[in-house]
DNA sequence: TTTGGACTATGAAAATTCTAATTATCGAGG
DNA sequence: CCTCGATAATTAGAATTTTCATAGTCCAAA
């Protein structure tokens, strides 16, 4: 297992590497992102540490750019930042977990495990539910083999009923999904009706069932039957 | 110190009220999201531990509710799926941390702790640079006392900027933290000269400085001179 | 200093998201 | 079985986001 870990501050890095190549792993260390960079362009990692701490960019920039080269590896985050928001948005570009600064090396070695395990098994591949099948890869929706085009919305919303079929949403939990935003105070969620009523339209227009039932005064459903 | 624990579980959620207990808190479980809002309608709770594996509802809506009518109570996700869709989505929603099992009990409590602390110490006040006002809880912006209208990229990018002050932002990271979109390939940035633009326009109009420096080749820069 | 190519700005149109008003549907209680 | 109030669907349009084509600016090399 090969690891690459961002950290410029010499003590923390050595003791990282220390013990995780006690675990039996090969670590490289880079002190800068510039460094990290250059490293990333000639080997190739399992997994990428990534302290966000460090000068020189947010960090959060070279988390897409090693996600982009290194699409097999696992990035973790550290930090000092406990911030909320770097944790989000650090998620949300791509890192696979976060571990704020200070941890437990057996914990950081605990996770790295946790996520490799987990990388192993299915590599996101496409989700099917009869005759519609996406590709989160290619954001793209096959209804009966012909390619539909759905907004961003509508994605998401197709995607939220796929994960969650025969389950009753609550129009709050399915706004909340589609707005990324913070929801703090959503004053209406009424447009999750437009969104609902768009994806019907959509999908039936390719000849797909009508699996999306409302469920009077709950929400909405992703009927199976 | 009062804790609210929502588990299904009953073997944990004995043991983890026991700890608690023993550390100097006062604890009421809950095993259904019925039960717990229920519960949470009578009592104020300083701290509300979720576990959204319970089934009845994704779990996600519950923390929106609580956050609504409990906002001085810090909440914390404790949850098996280790899947990053819901880590985000719970904080995104509001949670204050996450927590996935299994867990030790001494990390709950000092993640407790720890959330209880940063919660003291201002309460997400203001965000102010110079003639320029935020604030968060309104979403609402003042430039030299004046209230302007932001779209929420708008906001969002004033946001980032003055979270990073002096800092070269690239493009790319601007972007994803526009976009709220998981950015896997955003195909083209594009569109964040459009937002930088109305962003200018608006905060010039109202009178404040011209902070957002484009630096070539590089991205954007929050200048304070 | 000039020039060329890469980067950034701008304005307007297209696409999408969200709002608001209206109409239709549900289901409990009479 | 009806009726009424609440919930959902529909529609059109306003607001926002994103794209696109065009124009301007910067930097480095000649």
């Amino acid at each position: 297992m090969k690891i690459l870990i961002i950290e410029d501050e010499p003590a923390l890095a050595q003791a990282m590497t220390t013990y995780l190549e006690q675990e039996g792993n090969l670590c490289e260390t880079a002190a800068t992102f510039e460094e990290a960079w250059l490293k990333s362009g000639v080997y190739e990692y399992d997994c990428i540490l990534v302290d966000i701490g460090l000068p020189g960019g947010t960090g959060l920039d070279i988390i897409r750019k090693l996600k982009k080269e290194h699409k097999q590896a696992g990035i973790i985050i550290v930090s000092a930042k406990d911030s909320i928001d770097d944790k989000i948005t650090g998620l949300e570009i791509g890192s696979d977990d976060y571990l704020p600064k200070p941890f437990h090396l057996a914990e950081l070695n605990a996770r790295i495990k946790a996520l490799l395990r987990r990388r192993k098994f299915g590599g996101e591949p496409q989700i099917r539910f009869r005759e519609i099948v996406v590709d989160p890869q290619k954001q793209e929706v096959l209804v009966n083999e012909m390619p539909i085009r759905l907004t961003r919305s509508e994605y998401a919303l197709l995607l939220y009923f796929l994960a969650n079929p025969n389950r009753v949403l609550t129009k709050e939990s399915v706004a909340e999904h589609l707005s990324g935003d913070s929801a703090d105070l959503l004053d209406t969620i009424d447009f999750i009706y437009s969104h609902i009523k768009n994806l019907r339209k959509k999908l039936m227009d390719a000849g797909a069932g009508d699996y999306i039932k409302s469920v009077y005064g709950m929400g909405y459903k992703w009927s199976v039957t």
